[in-house]
DNA sequence: AACTATTTATAAGA
DNA sequence: TTCTTATAAATAGTT
């Protein structure tokens, strides 16, 4: 259909094989049109250029069409399929761990003294033995974890109970050495003229009493009470 | 192109419309042919008929064209589109039964006596609350089940004992009775000619030996020693 | 892109 | 469905 009869095979000439792509194309899509209304058939056209270009048809939906074609002939596509066998994978997975659940969530009951109804006297034997073992399991590790804090409590009241014995001595000899010093200093003043400076007393003396009064605040560490209230905390545990 | 010229729509005649679906759809997919072949292209036409026969032809191959006009279109199928969101449905709930599961074998462990390590005071002193009263419940059950059993059992033995204790009555009636027509026998016999029939005598002799032996088997039923061991079973249980 | 000679497709009929 | 054939339609090569 043509000036001159051609053969179906490449056209060599780019621009020539350019021009008949746009025409033939052209023709392609309209008898593709034509058929799909003459005839009420369902027709789909994909064309891809060499150069990548894509150029369609579809005479209702491409995508329904597809879709009809891949279930037509039974076709899964890779992405498909690969989707498809990964749902399978996770729906076993969810029913496994869904048995998992349920047999679990049924020993938990039975840990928790529920739902006994169905058990034998051999199985409640054997629960009441495994309650008394997670029992002693767990009175173990608290009395443990009890008595290693009572420990840490004595071993840092010891530490407090010490420094509080040095604060007293160094107190002391502060406080005494003070005492020699406000001696001096009042029988110096007694011998100079008192009158001269009035304030100076003053705040020696008042320095004094206020020391004195920390010193009755600082009583020396009580070591029997300490000892006494940590027999008290053992007893306790060895209760439990 | 043809007898004569033509409109394009939906061809009335139903046999006409076969016949030129026929025609015409030969005649496209070879202009698809042609066109893939002389220009270089690649070419995919999908023809459904209106009874839903499918045709096709891919100058490479279809399944990768569709794969390229999906993504080419950006568009992910239908049925892909699905499958995925259920994926996505299966895979959340695979992770919440994983979740779910993980917090129930913890729960268990604590339950079991075992992972007590990450476990503080508080916490030690719920789990030994719960473990006390799981233990509590299956002890309960245990002595409800092992009490009915053993009332079914004291049940059971009164009625054997008092079957025994009828039968023990019956059999000395029957014993007496049999006693005295023996004796009758004996002193007629002892007026009649004994002689005559020594084998009767011996009979009725042997018979007399075979009825004690077994009345002696028969002791009366022991009440006393019944009701101890019920006292004991009861006295066992409790020390549970 | 338009023209057109020629090939090709196909409508109608058998 | 297939063959025939007249004719419409498509298009190769040209302008």
């Amino acid at each position: 259909m043509g000036r001159g009869k051609i053969v179906i095979k490449r056209i060599d000439n780019s621009s020539s094989r350019q021009v008949t792509f746009s025409k033939r194309r052209i023709g392609l899509l309209k008898k593709a049109r034509e058929l799909s209304i003459l005839c009420d058939a369902d027709v789909g056209v994909v064309v891809f250029s060499s150069t990548g270009k894509l150029h369609d048809f579809a005479s209702t939906n491409m995508k329904t069409m597809i879709e009809r074609y891949n279930k037509m002939k039974e076709v899964t596509s890779h992405q498909l399929s690969s989707v498809t066998s990964e749902l399978k994978f996770w729906q076993r997975e969810a029913t496994n761990l869904k048995q998992q659940l349920q047999f679990l969530q049924e020993s938990h009951r039975k840990l928790m003294g529920q739902g006994l109804s169905d058990l034998n006297v051999k199985d409640l034997y054997s629960l009441e033995n495994q309650l008394e073992t997670s029992l002693r399991s767990v009175r173990m590790r608290k009395d443990n974890l009890l008595s290693n804090e009572i420990k840490e409590l004595n071993q840092r009241g010891a530490i407090i109970h010490q420094e509080n014995i040095e604060l007293y001595k160094q107190f002391n000899l502060v406080q005494q050495q003070h005492s020699e010093l406000l001696n001096k200093v009042c029988a110096s003043e007694e011998m100079n003229q008192i009158d001269q400076h009035p304030h100076m007393l003053y705040n020696v003396k008042n320095n004094h009493q206020m020391n004195t009064t920390i010193n009755l605040q600082l009583s020396p560490p009580d070591q029997q009470n300490n000892e006494s209230s940590t027999r008290n905390m053992q007893l306790c545990l060895q209760l439990h």
